[in-house]
DNA sequence: CTTGAAACTTCGGGCAC
DNA sequence: GTGCCCGAAGTTTCAAG
């Protein structure tokens, strides 16, 4: 899979706006429509482009408390805890890490019992052994779209 | 700001695929075009939609590596430290936490090579007194959507 | 608040180049 | 790869429930 640069334009301002049609993204970007919808297609198709999604402002919907736990468990146990914290919809993010802790956890609630709830839920897995959990108190940043 | 049941499902389904069209969406979910835009429009006044964008597999365009990393810092520079951190385009994630530490940064490179010369930049930025960085094995999930 | 229909605009795909 | 054209699908407007 190679992407040239006009690749790389094209994914960059569906990045900013996904709802570009390819009609404007040809204007935009001095191509033609077929040539931006072509390219798109191959980007869809080879899984680049996974999806197109909307922006939400989780705190107006009520989102208004994120939490970041760590895990530690039985070390051979470990993808199967993560594959079972992946379901979970209030679970944003699971990374396997180094360092003391095994698993990092990125989650979001609605109130502060709903996190108690979870964390008295994951706790009760079997083979977690301990578990840290860190209230956010200030999101500076949270932005997965790269450049 | 109040969202109604139907506000959600529009919301839900455009999480799923932010390029439906207010006509699609009308059939799909049983009422009128116009009512579907005028909706959208409220909710992007409302900034409850901040945008679309579409979902990037970071790994197909070479960020290969991704890392965590924990800060502490002198208590009355951490808002102007993250600040600055959340300026950094290989940052994904700022977050204000409780705990050990004050902040933590999630962020994503191209190379071990990258990764380095972040964290050797970071370490030099004045009151800043000490960083880890873990290193992420494993991705399980990264989905900030939220039903 | 909602709707359906008409008017108008833009879209994506096919064809010739 | 581009440009043009067409039918399909998009949005906007409006009168009315």
């Amino acid at each position: 899979m190679n992407l040239d640069k006009n690749d790389e334009r094209i994914l960059k301002n569906l990045l900013v706006d996904a709802r570009l049609s390819a009609r404007q993204l040809g204007l935009k970007l001095g191509m033609s429509t077929v040539t931006i919808l072509s390219r798109i297609k191959k980007l869809e198709k080879e899984k680049v482009i996974k999806g197109y999604t909307a922006l939400i402002d989780h705190e107006k919907l009520g989102y208004t408390l994120t939490a970041i736990i760590e895990i530690i468990a039985k070390k051979d146990k470990i993808i199967d805890i993560e594959t079972e914290l992946a379901k979970i919809e209030n679970v944003c993010g699971v990374y396997d890490i180094t360092g003391n802790t095994d698993t990092l956890v990125i989650a979001k609630f609605k109130s502060r019992n709903e996190l108690s709830e979870f964390v008295k839920g994951i706790a009760s897995i079997q083979n977690i052994e301990n578990t840290i959990t860190h209230v956010v108190l200030n999101t500076a940043k949270e932005d997965f779209r790269l450049a």
